[in-house]
DNA sequence: TAGTAAATTTATAATAAGTACAATGTTATT
DNA sequence: AATAACATTGTACTTATTATAAATTTACTA
């Protein structure tokens, strides 16, 4: 039985990415933790694991990432950016009180937009703001 | 008849907001330039009649029509945030290769989202990207 | 298997959007 | 007119991200 570090070794190798220390764990840390987090919590989570590690290999990563559709960019956050591994079909929800950002399933990959006849759509993105439930029954309590 | 600097001076008295010259123009420009610009954008465009418009008035003045409801920030732009009227109903499509941001109708206020049953959801946004029209056509010529 | 080329990582410096803040200017109120 | 509240401005600062070049690792070839 493989291991979840083959896997993922196997699964660069087959986007012809040199599977990398760094890259591994980098996508072994976006599997693991859905939280979309920003470069910065990536870096942070992994630098006691390899002390080596700088901040640019990290934006290198997940850029690479990016092109070979292995990750997708949040653009939900005004301040940093996030990333995500990538899964169809969903929408992120971020509450502005507490910071979470919350996944939820929406079909937008069947809806068909007329006005962008002729256009090639490589990505969408559905983004939602307000309260989450648990900061709105907080508030409720003041 | 009243002019439109009336009228949006009358808009922002309405939200309670005192009138300056500085937001009224800043307003204006939303209103007659529907092309997502960026902060830097509308400081350009209007320092030749605002001389001493300065850029945090810019800032303070969009955040100001934030919170009013009369301007929305699109976060589809990684490097920059921009900026828009209110308008319900319309997603945006940015090209990746020209770097046009284009409104697109889609009806996304009426789709109920069960998973976020609970939460209050204050804004919604639809971004897609990938390349228009123009620029798939430009690039078949090469 | 040593030597070389290519790819990757790293550290540092540079860039630039946005924010904080204090001073100045303007408007409203008494 | 005096004063308080509000708005604008300019400067300095913060910070995410990018650029760059050196160092390191890996792959390739003789």
């Amino acid at each position: 039985m493989k291991s979840l570090f083959q896997d993922l070794t196997s699964l660069l190798v087959q986007n012809n990415i040199r599977p990398s220390y760094q890259r591994i764990k980098i996508l072994e840390y976006l599997h693991g933790h859905h939280i979309h987090p920003t470069a910065d919590d990536i870096f942070n989570a992994l630098i006691s694991e390899i002390p080596t590690l700088s901040k640019s290999t990290v934006y290198n990563t997940l850029d690479l990432f990016i092109s070979n559709n292995l990750a997708r960019l949040l653009s939900i956050e005004d301040t940093e950016a996030r990333y995500d591994i990538v899964m169809n079909n969903h929408g992120h929800f971020k509450c502005v009180s507490c910071g979470e950002i919350f996944n939820f399933d929406i079909d937008i990959e069947n809806t068909v937009i007329k006005e962008l006849d002729g256009f090639s759509i490589k990505d969408k993105n559905v983004y939602f703001k307000g309260i989450c439930a648990k900061c709105l029954q907080a508030n409720t309590h003041e």
